[in-house]
DNA sequence: TAGACTATATGTGCAATGCATATAGTGATG
DNA sequence: CATCACTATATGCATTGCACATATAGTCTA
C-alpha cells in the first residue's frame, strides 16, 4: 500500500518549517480565533483546505503556548463542543516580525534558484557553457 | 570571486525541506562537481559559506546518489585528495524539475504571506483592521 | 616530521511533520 | 431514549531533514 519511493515527492510532506506557525501567527495577529476555525483562513496563504493536517495544527497551537507566543483560553457559548480560542502575545508579534525576516531571504533563495533554472545558470553565474540550451518547461 | 551572500538572516537552522538539494541537481545540471566544490557555487543561491554545513552537503550528495538522481566517480589527477565527481542523471533532471513546481507554490505561498503582513491582512482576507500600519522594514 | 589544508564520511540527536487514532460535546433523526 | 453525523481538540508513533561533533586520509610546505 506504500507509494513507490521513485514517485519522489507524490503530493504530501513538503515542510517547510515553522511556514504553518508564521501563518497562524499573522493571522491571530489580526484577530483572535480557535483551531478549526483557524483551517479556513490558511487558504489565504495558498493552502488548500485538504493540504492541512489537522493533527499539526493542533500541535502547533499547542506549542506555540507553551513557548508564550500565544495564550489561549475556552470559549463558552455558541453552538457545538467548546473552542480553545487563541490570541497572540507581544512576544508572539515579535516572532512573527523575525520570521517575516527570514521568510524574505527564504524568499530571495527561492528566486535565485528558479530564476537559475529559468534561464539554465545565466545571469551572474558561473563561465556559462552555452550547453544545456533545451528549454524543457 | 563569488557573488555577493545576501544572506542576514540569524544564523541557525531555518530549514527549507531539500532545499540544498535541489540547489545541487540545479548545480550539476549545468556540469559536473565535487562535493567541496560546489559549496562555494552555492553562493549563488543566497547561501553564505559559512551557512552552509559540510555534513549535510556530503551526506545528502552521497544520498542522491543512492536514489539515483546522480552518479559518482573518483577523480585522479589535480592535487590535493581524490575528489569524488558527481553527475546529475536523467531521473536527477526530472526529480529537479519536479521540485521546481514544488518551489513555485512554495514562492506563491511566501509571497501571499508576506504580502499579507505588509497590509496586514488587506486585499481578500478577512475584516480589516488597519491598524498596525508600522513599517518596519 | 610536523603541521596546515583539502576532501570525504559517519555517529548521534533533535525538531518538524504526517498518519492514525482517541476523546468528547452537540444537534438532529427515528 | 438511542444512534449517528458533525465539530473540536488532543496524542502516540514513525519518518526525515538537518546540525553538531568527530573521524579518516591524502597532499603540500616548512
Amino acid at each position: 500500500m506504500k507509494l513507490e519511493p521513485t514517485v519522489f515527492c507524490s503530493n504530501k510532506p513538503h515542510h517547510m518549517e515553522r511556514f504553518l506557525e508564521v501563518c497562524l501567527l499573522l493571522l491571530l495577529y489580526d484577530e483572535i480565533g480557535y483551531g478549526y476555525g483557524l483551517i479556513e483562513q490558511l487558504s489565504y496563504f495558498g493552502f488548500a483546505v485538504e493540504d492541512l493536517n489537522v493533527s499539526t495544527l493542533y500541535r502547533t497551537l499547542r506549542k506555540m503556548e507553551t513557548e508564550g507566543l500565544v495564550t489561549s483560553q475556552w470559549a463558552e457559548g455558541g453552538q457545538g463542543p467548546k473552542r480553545r480560542v487563541y490570541e497572540i502575545t507581544v512576544k508572539g508579534q515579535s516572532e512573527l516580525d523575525h520570521w517575516i525576516r527570514i521568510l524574505k531571504v527564504r524568499r530571495a533563495r527561492i528566486e535565485s534558484l528558479i530564476s537559475a533554472y529559468d534561464h539554465k545558470l545565466q545571469p551572474g553565474g558561473p563561465d556559462v557553457k552555452g550547453e544545456n540550451t533545451d528549454g524543457d518547461f
